[in-house]
DNA sequence: TCCAGTTTGTTCCCGCGTTCACAAACTCCT
DNA sequence: AGGAGTTTGTGAACGCGGGAACAAACTGGA
């Protein structure tokens, strides 16, 4: 039934060989007796550790070559104290005393995540948010890779968005079989959303981001994760709401509810 | 300062006049001795009602009438304790042994959350990102009103996005006084965000979503929102970088992770 | 070598959120 | 009227995540 997923299009998969400049003397030799390394991080932590690598990446093009976690949690918007809880459930990747490589970090953040691999993906639905989502620099400056766009509306075939051509809907699991692709990204109306879903998932897929406003639902051992724009306003909404009615007339500057 | 916010622009923040058939019984008349009916809804719950507006929008289109909370559970995609947990927050709008009148406990939502009334949302930053969220009708649908489109190069002035007009940058803080503008949204480069977040905010501007890939610093009492799509995709990567790892070669369906 | 200063990694505690389970309350049928 | 069946609303238990505080470990100077 689901393609027998065989290589993965990794670049660089293995250990060390990034520019580990100045490792740290006790990463590799000594540590980690009591922990089991490689198991079960926090969905909280998961979610934040791309956070700490953009901080990173930011801090080495701006030079910085080591970083105490202070400042790395203050370039990332959290508190130390959690960073430095979260940057433990991968290792001991510091140096006490001194702080964090950069580069190192940067490197065994990015192995964790898996974005030290390359990862295809395929978008279907083109239209105005389809289009964004394939010029979206952020996909392939992180190690993913869009190998195809797919839209069922024959008028836009041929199409070029950025370099690349809009193909029929009918080559999704073509495509997704090609070009082993695990992540699919849905920008489709709604009503198609479930549909393409399937598809996906029939054809290999085990990790889907939506985008439409629909609630997907998938067999056992698929991910998926929701992004919904409108859902975001009415978030702000409501907590503006009860902003405007605590103070009922003059401005305000009364709560923090949720700083970056 | 900030610009002293006076009349919300709101079209009906009254109680009841809506489309209140069979209203049921227990509701307003002698219930909610024991908790105050609004004071702290959990944030989790917060986040959760815009969905299960959706799903109840969704059945009050296919001309259902009432509802028992397994039902909006599955089709808003939560467990049914979870659903009702968070409906007893807002109040006791359902019915013992019958259920919730789906028209009735959609307005309550409504209210709750604020979309009763119009909000005006300025975007700054008309890139392709920018062009999908001015056309994305999601947004005016449910009582957001873009009332202007900004953005700091020259060449895009004046061009038409969907109805509207781009507009100059420069207009930003007569846009935000003229329209009592308090939800921004940033979809610039990640070097021009902060810089207009902050201008927002001294327009006042007190709630922010944010697509611009940056930590953004805002002064207490203004709500931040970010959307992140690389960072999803980041954590969609993690998984399946595990689901690889535990399955050598083959497929899988091992582990649900996190569904829908 | 030893001591002071610094920073990480970890432990403990607390609060929030989720889930189960059940009493309360309503409908319907006899 | 009364009882069986159904569904909501909520109390209690439990696990996860956040935050503070502290011990361990490293650097640098005397």
């Amino acid at each position: 039934m689901t393609s027998a997923r065989s290589s993965r299009n990794g670049s660089t998969p293995g250990e060390g060989a990034v520019g580990g400049t100045t490792r740290p003397t006790a990463a590799a030799g000594s540590a980690a007796p009591t922990r089991t390394p490689e198991r079960g991080i926090p969905e909280a932590t998961v979610a934040r550790l791309p956070i700490y690598l953009r901080a990173l990446i930011s801090l080495a093009e701006r030079g910085i070559a080591t970083c105490s976690s202070e400042e790395l949690a203050t370039a990332a918007g959290v508190n130390s104290a959690k960073l430095r809880k979260d940057l433990s459930y991968l290792g001991s990747y510091g140096t006490r005393g001194v702080g964090y490589d950069v580069e190192y970090l940067r490197y065994q953040i990015a192995r964790e995540i898996g974005v030290t691999q390359d990862w295809s993906v395929v978008i279907v639905g083109i239209g105005n948010l389809g289009h964004a989502l394939a010029n979206y620099s952020g996909f392939t400056s992180r190690g993913f890779r869009v190998v195809a766009l797919l839209d069922s509306d024959p008028n836009r075939l041929g199409e070029l968005v950025g370099e690349m051509r809009i193909r029929s809907a009918g080559e999704l699991e073509a495509v997704v079989v090609e070009h082993d692709v695990a992540i699919g990204v849905i920008a489709t109306p709604a009503l198609a959303a479930q549909e393409v879903c399937d598809r996906l998932v029939a054809a290999g897929v085990t990790s889907i981001l939506n985008f439409a406003p629909t609630v997907l639902s998938v067999p056992p051992g698929v991910d998926v994760r929701k992004v919904d724009l409108s859902i975001e306003l009415q978030i702000l909404a409501y907590h503006e709401q009860r902003k405007a009615m605590s103070a009922p007339d003059e401005a305000d500057l009364s709560r923090v509810v949720e700083s970056a």
